[in-house]
DNA sequence: GCCACTTTTCCTGCTT
DNA sequence: TAAGCAGGAAAAGTGG
């Protein structure tokens, strides 16, 4: 069955559409972009192509997901937008890696509208899907898996 | 207001 | 030894 948040927004050639005017288009101001200063001046070139691309989109995206797992799956799924913040180890398997944890946490800090969310308060929440089994543990650092109850996350389910 | 669920916050311990 | 990560506990936030 098909994740209704995900697969008609993430579609090859779709455009990136920031529902709330959210994390693209707040990256996209010149505000925020301090809070990047740790990154290298590509990542911040990336994050802001990703503002500018929101403004022209056609259709709402599942970047506007309540949950934090599903905002890291619709990252995952959408590789032009999140520039290397997350990126796929075994894409069948559902595992993946946190590149930039602290772009990760600013980005779910900027969604949440909370700036003093880091990437030590994310992960916590992300252990916590340990035990309903929309993840699963991978002993390896900044390393997650995709459990049995999370959805969306599979290619040929898009 | 209550309850269930999710997320945040703080803290400690472990690993690299 | 320091920094980063993992997990426990409790509080806060949110929606039904």
């Amino acid at each position: 069955m098909l994740d209704s948040v995900t697969h008609s927004t993430f579609l090859p050639n779709t455009s990136f559409c920031d529902p709330l005017m959210s994390w693209t288009d707040l990256f996209s101001n010149e505000e925020y972009y301090p809070a990047f200063e740790h990154q290298t001046d590509a990542d911040s070139s990336c994050l802001k192509t990703s503002g500018i691309k929101s403004q022209d989109c056609h259709s709402r995206t599942s970047l506007q997901s309540s949950h934090l797992w599903e905002f890291v799956r619709d990252l995952l799924l959408s590789p032009e937008e999140n520039c290397g913040i997350l990126e796929w180890e075994d894409r069948e398997q559902g595992i993946f890696r946190v590149v930039k944890s602290e772009a990760l946490a600013k980005m779910w800090g900027q969604r949440k509208k909370n700036d003093r969310m880091t990437y030590e308060k994310l992960s916590r929440a992300l252990r916590y899907y340990y035990k309903t089994g929309i993840l699963e543990r991978v002993d390896r650092r900044l390393v997650y898996k995709f459990g049995k109850n999370a959805h969306g996350w599979q290619e040929d389910k898009l």
